[in-house]
DNA sequence: CTACTATAAAAGGTTG
DNA sequence: CAACCTTTTATAGTAG
């Protein structure tokens, strides 16, 4: 596993499909990050809020059989391009989540923040597809597919002394490929990538109560190690 | 500034 | 069979 045999040195984003001018990120999103969750959790007050759930991914059954042709229509904006990817990806800007619609009956929900941002996704996409006259299934069972959060550890990290100290079955560190150290933690099954900074990244979460166990066993072998405040 | 490097995960279609 | 395509997101390096 030392090396990749993937590769991806050259994208071929640039290939046949012209995405007609691709992503359009930079816009509203200017302030994100100034203004710390003031409607996320009113009732979580400041205190151990650490964990910011940074992007959730999930799986649910929109609809029985989907002409994407037909959803691409119904939906404005939706992207499809079947020679590319066989999924319709459309994108809610209230929300800023973006669902990808595949004719076999499942869909994919990406981007949202809160498990109330996903549902809302989902239930806004499926009244449009019901208005457009397309069967949808009234309470789809949605399924949280992986969390990624951030942590700050509030501590500068030596992630050389924690590559040695941690062990190379669980880190890979390779700052001339990227800054980030990739720790595994086994029994959550998540990943965490360190960063000099002390921010956490943590992926792979099924569920929120992952990222917290896995948060809490990485502090507690960096603190065995003594390489944690 | 943009875009790439790495991480996880689902979907389904294609290619090797 | 595996690996890639696409979408999202934080993180932080480098290159252009």
């Amino acid at each position: 596993m030392s090396e990749k045999p993937k590769t991806k040195t050259e994208k071929p984003k640039a290939k046949a499909v012209p995405k007609a001018k691709a992503k359009p990120k930079a816009k509203a999103v200017s302030k994100a990050k100034v203004e710390p969750n003031s409607k996320v959790e009113p009732k979580a007050k400041a205190e151990k809020q650490k964990i910011s759930i940074e992007n959730i991914v999930a799986s649910t059954t929109l609809a029985e059989k989907l002409d994407l042709n037909q959803v691409a229509l119904a939906l404005d904006g939706a992207e499809y391009e079947p020679e590319q990817f066989p999924g319709l990806v459309y994108r809610l800007k209230e929300e800023r989540t973006a669902i990808l619609l595949f004719r076999s009956e499942k869909a994919n929900c990406t981007g949202a923040k809160t498990i109330e941002s996903v549902k809302k996704t989902i239930k806004t996409v499926s009244k449009k597809l019901e208005m457009a006259g397309l069967s949808v299934i009234k309470d789809p069972i949605i399924t949280v597919q992986n969390i990624v959060a951030v942590y700050d550890l509030k501590n500068d990290l030596n992630l050389n002394a924690i590559a040695i100290t941690l062990g190379l079955e669980r880190v890979e560190y390779e700052p001339e490929q990227f800054p980030g150290l990739v720790y595994r933690v086994a029994d959550p099954k998540v990943v965490m990538l360190l960063f000099g900074s002390g921010k956490v990244v943590c992926t792979g979460a099924k569920k929120v109560d992952d990222i917290e166990t896995g948060v809490e066993t990485l502090k507690k072998e960096l603190r065995a190690a003594g390489l944690l405040h």
